[in-house]
DNA sequence: AAAAATATGTCAGTCTTGTTGACTTATTTT
DNA sequence: AAAATAAGTCAACAAGACTGACATATTTTT
């Protein structure tokens, strides 16, 4: 019995003839990962990660959040979230406080602390994004806007924030 | 003593006005969640992760990259890659090929299976953009690129293949 | 009033994907 | 012959996700 060849090298390289768009998938891979890298630094040093990022920024974007609206946008478990949640709390980033009309919610609201450290880490991203739109022409920012909104699956284009800069 | 209060809640909501370009912050996370959702689902049944896409995806975008060449674009650690490599290699999707030149190195290819896979794994991801590119009008393709392209790191921008598609 | 549903919290265990440090082997360069 | 390089491997560890099960407080339904 002969043995069995292994399957041959392919060395032709794949390419937007193969896949439409690949050069657009590829930017968004170091573009993100670039993007992402800079608040890492941060929060690396304070012993949070990304997750505690995700959370801080909604919270302080929406404060009064309930634990279940929180978990509907980061689509985790619950598991998950009571974690990051609860050092958060414990470091006086977050405080809950008991829903008004239902007493079994648990409102979510940044505090001080938490409010500065969102800014802190949404500064060196604002920083990149507004270079990004000078370098490639800031009159695309609506296009650009609308592109990244038609991303976003049309379920969740509600959750998304998009007025306008300053609006 | 009287006992220590807590921090007072922020019910304000964080917004642009707080940090320039807050929306296009929001709109790159759902963006980039919903575009690695696609490929995710198809990775999962048959046991593979985000990992081995990125490694799959890489080999076959240049052929014939060598492992410290891979491990410089990925931005990740020998170990890290060794484990999904390995089961890359295991499963038939890539194969190594010791080194014309130099035979300490092991270029790597794709086989037959791997391009398919890789294409499998594109085909939701360029859908998704050509329809984003469709929605937010196709002659806004070169402004995005340009801006995505701009997000990059300078130092990294030559890693990524900034072709014009189909070029 | 009792039962069911809901919102949250928690315990225990697992998986993927990343990490570090140390070491081996083969090969090339000095 | 010695040093440097490319790759592979072992062991241990951590973050951040997961599942399933269960507890508690509260509200809604019957």
């Amino acid at each position: 019995m002969t043995p069995a060849k292994d399957a041959p090298p392919i060395a032709t390289a794949l390419s937007s003839e193969d896949a439409p768009d690949l050069n657009i998938i590829e930017l968004l891979f170091f573009a993100y990962r670039d993007f992402t890298a800079d608040p890492d630094l941060i929060l690396e040093k304070i012993g949070f990660g990304r997750a505690h990022h995700r959370v801080l920024y909604f919270i302080n974007r929406k404060p009064g959040m309930t634990v279940a609206e929180l978990l509907d946008v980061l689509k985790i478990t619950k598991q998950s979230l009571a974690r990051v949640l609860k050092q958060l709390i414990d470091t006086e980033h977050v405080v809950q406080v008991t829903g008004p009309r239902d007493r079994r919610q648990r409102e979510l609201y940044p505090t001080l602390k938490g409010r500065e450290l969102a800014l802190a880490l949404a500064r060196p991203q604002s920083r990149r994004i507004a270079q990004a739109l000078r370098e490639s022409g800031p009159e695309n920012r609506a296009a650009i806007e609308n592109f990244l909104q038609a991303m976003v699956n049309p379920a969740q284009r509600g959750q998304v924030d998009s007025s306008p800069a300053a609006g």
